[in-house]
DNA sequence: TCTGGGGTCCTAGGACCC
DNA sequence: TCTGGGGTCCTAGGACCC
């Protein structure tokens, strides 16, 4: 059986487009959060030669002379779209691994299987995939990019063609071979993925590690990294933004990390974890060398676990106090749950009164069940109230919810 | 003025144990 | 001359991914 990779194409603006169908065929890019960087190109906008994760405001003028659109990103439409494609994928397979919000592993053999899955994503969901099928995850990562380049969409990569495909392909746009390996291979003589995987095992797996030798195996068509149904649930989860102008008052600060707090005990309380280990951070702006430099980093262990919002605001609160200093631009700041327990093995606690216990735990399904229908409707009020925080970040060319939230669905004219 | 955010895995070295 | 040996666990840092 052999492995396929579906890659979207270019997602987060063929999300823009599925809403704005005037945006097909012009260039358009997508801007991280605060529109910081650029975070993906049109096909259109990667001719004009537009790196990715270029900051934006290098870029503005060049984007303004190509008529280039421009699109904050719209993170809860494009997982809610990339959930819809998941589910497309995995009808058409047993076993399915999601890798990323825009790719999934599957098991596939036949291109023409793939060439009517690649059509009925796009018809169910209106976002363009690619399709790469070969022996290994590393090798339908390859596949998939051809499948790019190509016209079909969809690519196969057979055993006696492997030589020949490899031969072309240089190290750095390996999956997994980064910056430092792809030197780390030049200077060993190793240029192209064919060499590497004609490459001396021993020697591989002393100057590249455990990691290298799979890349290799992978390469040779070997599976070193299976396909994983079900992956482990996450082992830290955390939450952090630069903040849209600078902090300098404790009121913001604090209104900041309990939104953190909030958003990451909401997906701990998803994943049915608990934590007993919190880590606050606050930092200035890194991008100006010259200014007085803050970062300021505190932990603490919780008694037990938990995952109840109220207490984990309360200790991240009492632990950023003392790291804050007012009058000082803060730029960014986050938290960070570590130590994460399953609940369901959760060792009951002598000192917790169990009626209180399942009190909070009411509490925080009735929190999140509200907010699966909408984010605003309920929030702590230690967060801030919405719509007064300024340290929000900034979004100037936001598109709408048009699947998430019902006041800003599609409005169709007739 | 303006420079993202959230993860994973591996490794080396230190602390500690018997 | 010659300064145990083998194991575990934890941590920080590196490298990479999307």
């Amino acid at each position: 059986m052999n492995i396929a990779l579906a890659d979207c194409n270019s997602f987060f603006v063929s999300c823009e487009r599925v809403f704005r169908p005037e945006l097909r065929y012009r260039p358009v890019v997508v801007l991280s959060s605060n529109d910081g960087c650029i975070v993906a190109r049109s096909k259109e906008a990667k001719k004009l030669g537009i790196p990715m994760g270029a900051p934006y405001f290098k870029y503005k003028d060049i984007l303004q002379k190509h008529g280039v659109i421009v699109a904050s990103s719209n993170f809860p439409l494009y997982a809610d779209l990339s959930s819809r494609v998941m589910e497309v994928l995995a009808e058409a397979s047993p076993l399915i691994q999601i890798y990323s919000i825009d790719e999934a592993f599957f098991t596939l053999d036949r291109l023409e299987e793939a060439d009517a899955l690649r059509k009925k994503v796009l018809r169910w969901t209106g976002i363009p995939v690619s399709i790469g099928i070969a022996a290994t995850k590393t090798l339908a990562k390859v596949a998939s990019h051809l499948a790019k380049e190509g016209e079909e969409g969809v690519c196969k990569i057979e055993k006696h063609e492997e030589e020949k495909i490899l031969s072309k392909l240089p190290v750095e746009e390996i999956w997994g071979v980064g910056r430092n390996t792809s030197k780390h291979l030049r200077a060993l003589g190793i240029s192209s993925a064919l060499d590497f995987r004609r490459m001396d095992e021993t020697l591989c797996r002393r100057e590249f590690g455990v990691m290298g030798l799979r890349m290799m195996l992978e390469l040779r068509g070997e599976i070193a990294f299976p396909l994983d149904e079900d992956p482990e649930p996450q082992k830290g989860i955390s939450s952090s933004r630069s903040f849209g102008k600078e902090v300098t008052c404790w009121e913001d600060m604090s209104e900041a990390i309990a939104m953190h707090v909030a958003k990451s005990a909401e997906k701990l309380r998803e994943q049915g974890s608990e934590t007993n280990f919190l880590q606050v951070y606050l930092l200035t702006n890194r991008f100006h060398p010259e200014k007085a430099q803050f970062s300021r980093v505190g932990s603490a262990y919780l008694p037990v676990p938990t995952d109840f919002t109220p207490r984990l605001i309360e200790k991240a609160r009492e632990i950023a106090k003392p790291l804050f200093f007012e009058n000082v631009p803060y730029k960014k700041c986050g938290v960070f749950f570590g130590n994460l327990t399953q609940k369901s093995h959760s060792q009951a606690d002598l000192f917790i009164c169990q009626a209180r216990k399942e009190k909070e735990e009411k509490l925080m399904e009735l929190l999140d069940l509200v907010r699966v229908k909408d984010k605003q409707a309920l929030y702590f009020l230690s967060e801030g109230v919405k719509g007064k925080q300024d340290w929000r970040m900034k979004r100037n060319h936001v598109s709408p919810l048009y699947t998430t939230s019902w006041d800003e669905l599609l409005h169709i004219q007739i």
